[in-house]
DNA sequence: GATGAATGAGCATTCATTCAT
DNA sequence: TATGAATGAATGCTCATTCAT
């Protein structure tokens, strides 16, 4: 291994310790209560160091967002892959969507506010690049299955933009307000059991008859 | 009119023109960036004004919500009293909704951060009841619905409140999604028919077969 | 009593409320915290009434020290003018002072503050002159009768004012300190009696030999 | 010198430029009307770089009392082990008082109205801690030379701790009358003459017969 | 005279960001 | 590269005071 890699490895190591740094922070405390010191505390780093890493705070925690957003897009998209009928697709799917809430469930609700939410000031042209291209190969996989699902007649006859935006959209409002209620009541695993109850409903809604 | 009526109507008109100023500012810069000073202006009064009518920032911001959610309740509670079909009672809660994002898109997607946001510190325990009891009311309203359609082996045999979760959620994530679109791809008119759809969706796939 | 005697007699008795709120307000929050509106609750008047009696805060407060600053000036006069021997003066002095910290004491420390602490901005000359003339003439008092006690050979050889002087300090401060230890420790009576072990110290030290 | 030691006392450094602002300041102005800015353009410091010596304005003021309460306590401590008799540490003792008044004034004067004054409301437990730990440390070596003094029945059977409070607050006292008198006044010099009047005073009057 | 709604200057404090070392 | 001390702009909120009624 030479000397330049090693950097490289190196590097890559630094980066993956703010990113979980500031995951665990943004999650505990959201992003405008975090400091970028706390973040840098929690990474052993000086706050210096981060800027190193990431143009600002707004892009670090963007990041966050575009990493599970890449996680996500690549599952959807193998699904897409797979060679079985639309209606498995789609349960697949809702296997998907469940299991990335299960995998980090505060950076997704950070993903959805940060798509539906207040104007990102001090984000780079590259960072927003990125944000949207992801968006759109995810979304883009989903519409082509429904379109899938409406040339076999198997769904309704809508614009397949719109039901996927139905899908996505409900999606994403599920674990945002069943994910609030869990705080409130207290109650810790039904978020899960509603998100598949979602499903269920968006599937057969989608169907014919 | 008595002198003290004028008084109270001269109030009322102040509090509205707080909040008619705090709604343009909150909607074009969000709730961080955008400063009391220039709701005030905005409002053409002082700083200080602002704070004889409401608590703090966080208690003007949340009020603009709490209107929109009484609104909203009111409605509901109106179409669950109808003397109308369950099916029928569910094209009318779309109708209503998408009433609702007719009359303020922008203080709409506000409740809905705030139900899913970050939490409220500053809210006095009077706001935070406003707020959690017209919540509770208009989830009670469409989870009676919900309920009427699975004793008439209308809907199918899921729990109620989930059922009613995933209308709710559905209905905020659409229009959050759907809103931010048209914001990004500077389309302006398909959020109520990406909502019609919507509600075809979950209506279709909350019933038996 | 004509019309114009009856409104002296009114303005006299609204100014004794207000002077009274201020003192319990003062003497619960102290002159920063104290707010002008919660003065003018407790008087039961607007807080524009106020500025009606009083120039401004400043002199508000300072009306409540120069109240007792009066009173006990006049206490003082009145033992000087009794005929009786040094000593008994100077003991009579102890009871006054005793009885003025018993009367209302945190206006006295008030008074002590004011005397020693910073500098007064917004306070008119007229109240200025007020407070430094009723201060002067106290004080002359005690010189007056130290002077007597040392001409008839009975206190010590130094300059009268000079001993006033540790007269009075000894007296502020004793109050000032240990009215604070009250607060702290919860001990309740113990100042008067300190009091008393001061002025005893103070007398016996003031005599020669 | 290791770097680390460079750097120690570049801080140390620093914090003493920002006391010496403060001190300079809130002699002149007084707590309220010192305003941080100001200090920190004494200090020639930004701000925010005073909150990194200092917790808050509150924790600044009474760090410098702190430290002029450690310089009396320590002087004093001193003169209680020294091995001479009682009424010389009494003169010792009023010495150091009036070394203490030479040395800042100002502070000592802030000291006094500090343990007199309003409640402290922002000061953290440490800091409070170090006061009251100083002030009792101070007052207990006191309160030891009185004991010594009626054991050995020079000074009058009267319980230690009032005396001891009596001494105190009478120095105090005569420091806080006479200095304000001075200002008011424009005699440049009588503290210390007054001051050494009033220990004459008091001693003698400790005294048996 | 009395009111009390409105004013608006004033300030402590925070924290993202920089840059000399 | 990494540091972390220093920066300084930015802002919510208070409250003494005013003045139209």
């Amino acid at each position: 291994m030479g000397i330049h890699e090693r950097k490289q490895r190196e590097k890559q190591r630094r980066r993956r310790d703010i990113i979980n740094a500031a995951r665990k922070i943004f999650s505990v405390k959201g992003f405008n209560s975090a400091t970028m010191e706390e973040i840098a505390t929690e990474a052993e780093l000086s706050p210096g160091t981060l800027y190193l890493y990431f143009k600002n705070k707004e892009e670090l925690h963007t990041s966050l967002s575009i990493d599970i957003l890449k996680y996500l897009t690549t599952q959807i998209q193998e699904v897409v892959n797979l060679d079985i009928c639309v209606e498995e697709k789609m349960e697949r799917f809702r296997d998907v969507f469940i299991d990335v809430y299960g995998y980090d469930a505060s950076i997704l609700i950070n993903l959805f506010h940060l798509q539906s939410g207040e104007t990102l000031h001090n984000l780079s042209d590259e960072m927003m690049q990125h944000l949207k291209k992801n968006s759109a190969r995810a979304h883009g996989a989903i519409i082509q299955v429904i379109k899938e699902g409406i040339d076999k007649g198997i769904f309704i006859d809508e614009h397949p933009v719109a039901l996927a935006d139905v899908l996505w959209g409900s999606y994403a409002g599920v674990v945002l307000w069943v994910d609030s209620k869990k705080k409130l009541d207290d109650h810790k695993d039904f978020v899960k059991s509603t998100l598949t109850t979602a499903f269920k409903v968006i599937i057969q809604g989608l169907k014919k008859n």
